[in-house]
DNA sequence: TTTCCTCTTGCGGTCTGACCAGTATAATAG
DNA sequence: CTATTATACTGGTCAGACCGCAAGAGGAAA
C-alpha cells in the first residue's frame, strides 16, 4: 500500500491562504486597515494565537505592518524586509554557487541599465567612491566604498526592487566570505586589480555603454570568485 | 527637537535575531534539530506564544520546518518557499514594472545559460512545448504550454535558486495579467507571433548561442509587456 | 469659542496554563 | 529476539488575562 501522505494544513497557513485569496481577488489592497486581532478571531473561528502567528508570518513576508495601540495594515510601500531571509539561507548554504551566479545576473544587470539611465549627480558619487579606494590606505575603509559604489550603481537603476535584492545578496555573501576577502587582500596586487575593475565599469557607465559594463561587472565578480576559490 | 523614534524591538523579533546569530556563527547548521519549544522557551525566557510566534515567522522565511510529535529542525534543503511572498506582493502592487524588469533580467539570464548548458533532453521537452503552441486550438493549452516552456528554459540552468525565482514571479505577474492575456489572444497575429518568439528562442538555444538567446527572450516579454500596454 | 490637557477606550504585545493529536521510544508480551 | 502495546514527548491549538501605547472624547482653562 502506498498512499498520499495526508498533508495537514496548519491553522495559520489556513488564515494567511484566505489573506491571500482576499488580495488576489482584490478586497484587501495596500494601506488598507485591517479589523483588530480579536474581531479576526471571531470571523475566523479561530484562537488569537493562531491569528497572530498568522500575522507575524505575513509581517516578516512585508505584507502587513502591526503597530501597537493603531492597528494592522496592510503595507503600503514595498520594504525589503521580504527578502531578508535570504541572508539567513545563504549563511545555511555552504555551496553558494547558485548565489554568486544569482548575483552575477543581477549585480551586471544593475551595470548595464545604469550605464543607460546613469544621470550626472549618479556618476559623481560613483567617481568619489573609487577615489576612496584610491587614497585610503585602510582596507576597512576600502571595503566599505567597494560595497557603497556597488549600492550606488544598483541604486542608479531606480529600481527599487533590484536594489533591495541586490542589497541582500550582497550582504549575506559578504558576510560568509568577510575573512577570505580580508586576506586576499593583504597583496597589493589584488588590490589594485579591483581598483581597476571598479574604474573600468565605471568608465563604461559614464560612456553608457550598458554591454561593456554588464560585461565588466560580470568579469569582476568572476574574479573575486576565483581568488576567493584559491584561497 | 528632533529625536529619534526608539525602535521597539519586539520579542518575536529578537528571538529570530538571536537565532540569525547562531546561524551566521555556525552553532547552527542545515538539517539540525532544535530543542522542543517548552526548553527553548526556559532558555530564552520567554512565552512558548512568542516562541511560537518566531518559529512560525521562521517557518514561512524557509529556514526551520516544525512537524508534529517529531520536533523543529533547520531547513536541510533550500526550498522556494522564501520566494512565495513575492507573489502577493506583485498581486499588491498596481505599477508592476520593477517586477517585469526583473522579470526580464532574470528570464534573459535564464535563456543565456540554457543556451550554454542546455543538454539534449532539454532541447528535446522545449520543443515538444512548441509543437503543443503550434497544433492546439485550445488557448488554454496554448498559455499552460508557454508557461511550461518557460520553465524548462529556466531549469536547463540548473540553478534552483534562479528557478524557483522565476517561477514565483511569473506566477504572480501572470495571474495578474490573466484576463488580459486572454483577449490579447483572440487576435490570431498575436498568437503566431508569440509563437515564432517561443521558436527563435529555442532555436539559440539549440545553436548554443547565449547572446541571442537572452537578446530574443528579452525582446520577447518586451513584445508583451508593449502589447498588454497598449489594450 | 478655541485651545490645551486629561482620561477613557481600543488596540497590539505578552504571558500563563491547559488540552489535543500525532510521533517516538520504552516496556511488555509472545 | 520480535511484535505489540503503553507511555512520554512534541508540536498545534485554544482560552483568558494583563500590560503599555495611541487615538479620540470630554472637560478645563484661556
Amino acid at each position: 500500500m502506498d498512499f498520499t501522505p495526508i498533508r495537514v494544513q496548519k491553522v495559520y497557513e489556513d488564515i494567511i491562504e484566505q489573506f491571500k485569496n482576499m488580495i488576489y481577488s482584490g478586497q484587501l489592497q495596500k494601506g488598507d486597515k485591517l479589523p483588530p486581532e480579536r474581531e479576526l478571531c471571531q470571523m475566523l473561528d479561530v484562537s488569537r494565537a493562531s491569528m497572530r502567528e498568522a500575522l507575524r508570518a505575513m509581517e516578516v513576508m512585508g505584507i502587513v505592518d502591526s503597530r501597537p495601540g493603531e492597528g494592522t495594515y496592510i503595507v503600503d510601500e514595498i520594504t525589503s524586509s521580504m527578502f531578508k531571509p535570504l541572508s539567513l539561507i545563504i549563511a545555511l548554504e555552504k555551496n553558494q554557487a547558485d548565489f554568486i551566479e544569482l548575483r552575477k545576473i543581477l549585480e551586471s544587470a544593475c551595470a548595464k541599465r545604469a550605464a543607460e539611465m546613469r544621470s550626472d549627480e549618479d556618476l559623481e558619487k560613483m567617481q568619489s567612491q573609487i577615489k576612496i579606494m584610491m587614497e585610503s590606505d585602510d582596507e576597512g575603509r576600502r571595503a566599505e566604498a567597494d560595497k557603497k559604489l556597488h549600492r550606488i550603481i544598483s541604486e542608479a537603476t531606480g529600481n527599487k526592487l533590484l536594489i533591495d535584492m541586490v542589497e541582500v545578496i550582497a550582504d549575506g555573501i559578504d558576510a560568509y566570505i568577510k575573512d577570505a576577502r580580508k586576506r586576499l587582500m593583504q597583496d597589493p596586487r589584488n588590490v589594485d586589480a579591483l581598483l581597476q575593475q571598479h574604474i573600468a565599469i565605471c568608465n563604461h557607465i559614464k560612456n553608457k555603454d550598458g554591454q561593456a559594463a554588464a560585461r565588466e561587472m560580470e568579469m569582476h565578480i568572476d574574479f573575486v570568485e576565483e581568488k576567493l576559490k584559491r584561497l
